[in-house]
DNA sequence: GCTTATTGTGTACATACGTACACCAAAGGT
DNA sequence: ACCTTTGGTGTACGTATGTACACAATAAGC
């Protein structure tokens, strides 16, 4: 008894579940590689996505059912990324000045840094099959009202009402994945046109929030009207 | 002699040039409706196509190298759409009552009328195929600067400089055409729902137009720098 | 330690694809 | 009136696809 029947294997023994994540993974990041050889999620095959992983097309079906399962997966990675990105800018945002370059910045770097799920996001947000569409609608929605949750905390934009908070932060998050596909189809290596391009989406965010901080809620509430 | 070899025909006896213009045509056609079946482009085939269009698959080939070919006739008829909706909008603008509102439901009912054209754009501006990406930017910025000319006609903002203009009207595109899926994915038929997506959409170009309105060029041109 | 459930493999088949080639009807130029 | 060009058709072939089924290896549960 010198071993406890060990509940975690020793190391490169790994158990059954731990190894078919790992193949889940790698049909997953599969996919995301053949998007990223500009084909579109809809266009995708099992068999050419488990060729793309190493696998007998058969073994496919041992973790999704078909391409539009393994898509929600990706959303569901997306929707990780998207919440990880707020963490990191909200405590890069404690110094405050020119904050919104430096978010941009940040911003910028994280597209790159997550190049294929970006991609996948910015391809699929109006693409082809409609469930995927809402599952990354409804992900970027929770990320718009987080945001605007942050900015309350804050104590950003405090005379804006709740709705007209999430309107702004509905505004910012547009331009923000409208982005990115400009980001990841820069040239490399060309800080020029990189330069440009950030501050022209720097100037555009400093219109929207210039505008927020000026904005009044002109109209009496509905019921009153 | 009673008739000159006549250049136009009658009625119903068509040229051989119209009747390729008409076939060709349909098959433009049929590639946006099967897009609007949930298909994105790259996952089209000319098989499918040429189905769709009511002929045999080799005819495609009359008509167009290959499926790209095709997306780029695509590409310039909503470059034609964009440029009538400017017109339009030229037109309704007017009045100067509620403008941004008057203006918003002209564009909503613009995307229902043309739904397959901006189905197509939503998807292929960040979707797969690179050449039609590219070819898309280079129509919406296009746009884009037509929309900044026409706010100098009208002496809209005449304290921007044109590359401020340029960007403002940058945002409010990208605002523009990031509504569009929205405005096709709504269940037809609701009008609560349509009344507060455009109110909304609504909202978030007058934050933009007031931005707008307050901004100063603050830095000094880069030369001086 | 034996049994069972799970993960991955190999084979198979009907179907759809892109494309090549030969062909046809009819419009257009002369 | 003739001949050529053009737009569309039919057949054919090699290849890729989704999926069904039987099978193998091995971790998990008892």
């Amino acid at each position: 008894m010198t071993k406890p029947t060990a509940t975690v294997e020793p190391k490169d023994k790994l158990t059954r579940t731990e190894r078919k994540d790992l193949t889940r993974n790698s049909l997953l990041q599969g996919a995301l590689a053949l998007m990223g050889e500009g084909r579109s999620f809809t266009s995708l095959g099992i068999r050419e996505i488990a060729r793309e992983a190493a696998m007998v097309p058969n073994a496919f079906y041992r973790h999704f059912r078909n391409t539009d399962e393994l898509g929600l997966e990706l959303v569901e990675e997306m929707g990780i990324a998207l919440r990880r990105l707020l963490r990191e800018a909200r405590q890069t945002g404690s110094t405050e000045t020119d904050l919104v370059r430096r978010s941009v910045q940040v911003y910028h770097q994280y597209v790159i840094d997550n190049r294929l799920l970006f991609l996948f996001v910015s391809s699929e947000r109006s693409g082809g099959s409609r469930i995927l569409r809402m599952a990354i609608r409804n992900e970027v929605t929770h990320f718009t009202n987080e945001m605007a949750q942050d900015f309350r905390r804050l104590g950003a934009y405090k005379d804006l009402s709740t709705a007209s908070l999430q309107m702004v932060c509905g505004l910012i998050v547009t331009t923000m994945l409208a982005a990115a596909p400009e980001i990841l189809d820069l040239p490399p290596a060309q800080p020029m046109l990189e330069a440009e391009m950030t501050e022209n989406f720097v100037k555009q965010l400093q219109v929207v929030l210039l505008g927020a901080s000026m904005w009044r809620e002109s109209k009496r509430p509905a019921a009153l009207g």
